[in-house]
DNA sequence: GTCTATAAGAAGATAGAC
DNA sequence: GTCTATCTTCTTATAGAC
């Protein structure tokens, strides 16, 4: 790696665990084991590392899409998985999804500084929207209605379907970004929430009329 | 409200739009309207007044215990709500809970400032656990436990439950945290997100022995 | 491209009058 | 308790040798 590409990856290291303003350019330089001033010849200024690392997620994000991918892959290979995947096959799926987004080390650092510098920028706030709530909310919906579909699951509200599926996931994700020894647990959880989802919108062998009664009432006060 | 009350006050705004380390001494006093030394006579450093104003936000937490409660009063009243509401009253006390905790002015800065300095200091990761986390789904909980117990709703996982009760409802306030112009879409999906779960968890009247066939396949391969 | 030396400026904090 | 003036320290960034 040259030594531009080092800078740029231990500024994000540094910026990921103590955001912008507390990273000093003597500090990126000391871990890349150059001196401040040298670190000039490859960045105009501070704010400069901090743009082009903006400017290469764009690029990462462009050629990704829609993120939080099942197999990482393409979406034609997600779908097949989730039209003809067992239960089982399906848990084993979303852990490999969960951990390679909390353990893949570029995602990983990189959704830990947006998180610390969203309201710094709006454009920041807007990139983690797109990456973490939106992106995902779309490609999981997309796979999601094909499986309702192709009859596999259930549902008059395709949307909310996936916020229900996804949700726990994100929520999953925050918790061990900020508390890593919970990851296991994190997993147990990840597998009973994508069980008893399977098993709430699973349900072709039960009345389908009985379902469409909308206005039921928690107890009929 | 004294000048150490409005030094508090200015600086948790400051910090929440901008974090500690961007907000300087003179933009505090400025917005208090005196001078940046003026303030060293109510405070030693800047540091004390962060942890003056988490010191108050421990207190106030600790008055609170359980937090994102339903009517933000006791648990008894919380419990009664939810053995005796109708449907459309859910909907109603869950939209209140959320724009309470969405529009509250202590409540929104405190939640964007331990955002952006979690990574920080693991004391306010462990804060934002707590409140933001661990509080609501233990309190929720133990509300939906108890109209599990009470045949309002049915489930084997009170625990997954709660979660699929409340994990869109805490993507729906980071949401609306970084884009406040998409909170009457999240007022939407979150009264379509309360009566999809009430549905998905309210089939008092179907079959309980086929809901019990928990290794259900989505299609078996 | 890297270094040492150093300039330039920002921000936190203090001194002392009122 | 508030002010003006000032000190101190820290950090970015530049100059110029190698």
């Amino acid at each position: 790696m040259d030594t531009r590409h080092r800078i740029l990856d231990e500024a994000l290291t540094l910026f990921s665990e103590k955001g912008y303003a507390n990273v000093f350019v003597a500090d990126i330089a000391e871990r890349v084991g150059i001196k401040a001033p040298s670190l000039y010849k490859h960045f105009k200024n501070k704010q400069a590392i901090f743009d082009a690392i903006i400017e290469e997620m764009n690029l990462r994000f462009l050629e990704e899409a829609g993120t939080l991918r099942i197999n990482g892959a393409d979406a034609v290979r997600d779908a097949e998985i989730y039209r003809h995947t067992s239960e089982e096959q399906l848990i084993t799926l979303g852990k490999n999804m969960f951990l390679y987004f909390l353990h893949d080390d570029y995602t990983r650092r990189l959704r830990k500084m947006l998180t610390i510098e969203q309201f710094h920028d709006s454009k920041l706030a807007d990139a983690y929207m797109k990456q973490y709530v939106d992106d995902p909310l779309s490609y999981q919906g997309m796979l999601l209605g094909l499986v309702v579909s192709s009859g596999g699951l259930q549902t008059d509200n395709v949307d909310i379907m996936t916020l229900h599926f996804y949700a726990p996931i994100y929520m999953l994700i925050t918790i061990c970004d900020r508390e890593p020894k919970r990851e296991a647990d994190a997993l147990n959880t990840l597998e009973a929430h994508i069980r008893q989802f399977n098993r709430l919108y699973a349900r072709t062998d039960e009345g389908k009329t009985k379902r469409r009664n909308l206005s039921r009432v928690v107890i009929d006060g």
